[in-house]
DNA sequence: TAGTATTTATTGAAGATTCAATGATTTGGA
DNA sequence: TCCAAATCATTGAATCTTCAATAAATACTA
């Protein structure tokens, strides 16, 4: 139970910087998105990732793990985003226990609407301040990161 | 409005990389202090925020900036850590508007319940996959990062 | 094939966060 | 000094998320 040690400093530095940047940068990705198309972080990714879906359609169980969030996070936001149009659900024809929820067009539209500002954001947020090699760095990083987190 | 050009594939691998890490982390850290402490990850920092802060008292703006949150949700969460005995608040003597907060014996219990299962679980995700140059590289990048974020 | 376990999705309730409004205090300028 | 503006913190309402329970369909196994 105690045969973890401790951070050293250099660990330390890079876990506040690393963390901070963790939980700041929601509410600046959720801010834009919102002042621009009104919907939350997650609801827009919801979205983008329907656009690139096949059919623009998609499981709900595949959308809520390509879009960060739990299934039940997932039900919530795709009644209030079917209610106001952006998608819409119907039974999967191939398994019954299946929901698709497929992008309408005016939810093509919402992306539009908050899809410049998002690539400026992200731009003047990341890419602005990294060099290729660093792109390529916090790349194989988060990739790794990400594997380590992943159930 | 449209000056902004798309990512390439290359930012756009490190983009999806990096944004499914700072979904997924938040959840991970959470739910170990939750089930190690009973409380949630915020409360967890503010307890430490404190625990290293001069008499372990510190000004509520202050804090709520350390700990990564709005004023607003810290307020909210010292009436709940102040309710269960962790924290204790009182004016400031030298700034009328100000509140002080201060970490009591029973949050520094709770914090040692946490705190080795979190050192634990920051190692297991983060220093155990990385080489020590690369924990420079992410410390660095994170810390350009959130300066381009904080207001 | 029957029966059980697993997968998929939704729902309601409980709890947490945000937003806007409020109040109190201090700061700064006329 | 006095007044307006800014700072600091709290609060309540609205919204969002999580958690546990439920239900339906499919997969597995004897």
């Amino acid at each position: 139970m105690s045969d973890a040690p401790w951070l050293d400093d250099e660990e330390m530095a890079t876990w506040l910087a690393f963390v901070g940047l963790v939980s700041r940068l929601p509410a600046a990705l959720d801010g834009q998105v919102r002042s621009d198309a009104d919907v939350s972080y997650f609801e827009y990714t919801v979205l983008v990732v329907l656009e690139h879906a096949e059919d623009r359609t998609m499981r709900m169980s595949d959308l809520a793990y390509l879009a960060n969030g739990s299934l039940s996070r997932l039900s919530h936001v795709a009644r209030r985003l079917e209610q106001e149009g952006f998608i819409r659900r119907f039974a999967c024809p191939t398994d019954g226990r299946s929901t698709l929820a497929a992008l309408t067009d005016a939810g093509l539209e919402k992306l539009a609407q908050a899809a410049p500002g998002h690539v400026k954001l992200v731009r003047a947020l990341i890419f602005d301040e990294l060099t290729r090699d660093e792109v390529r760095q916090l790349g194989a990083l988060s990739r790794r990161l990400l594997d380590r987190i992943q159930p």
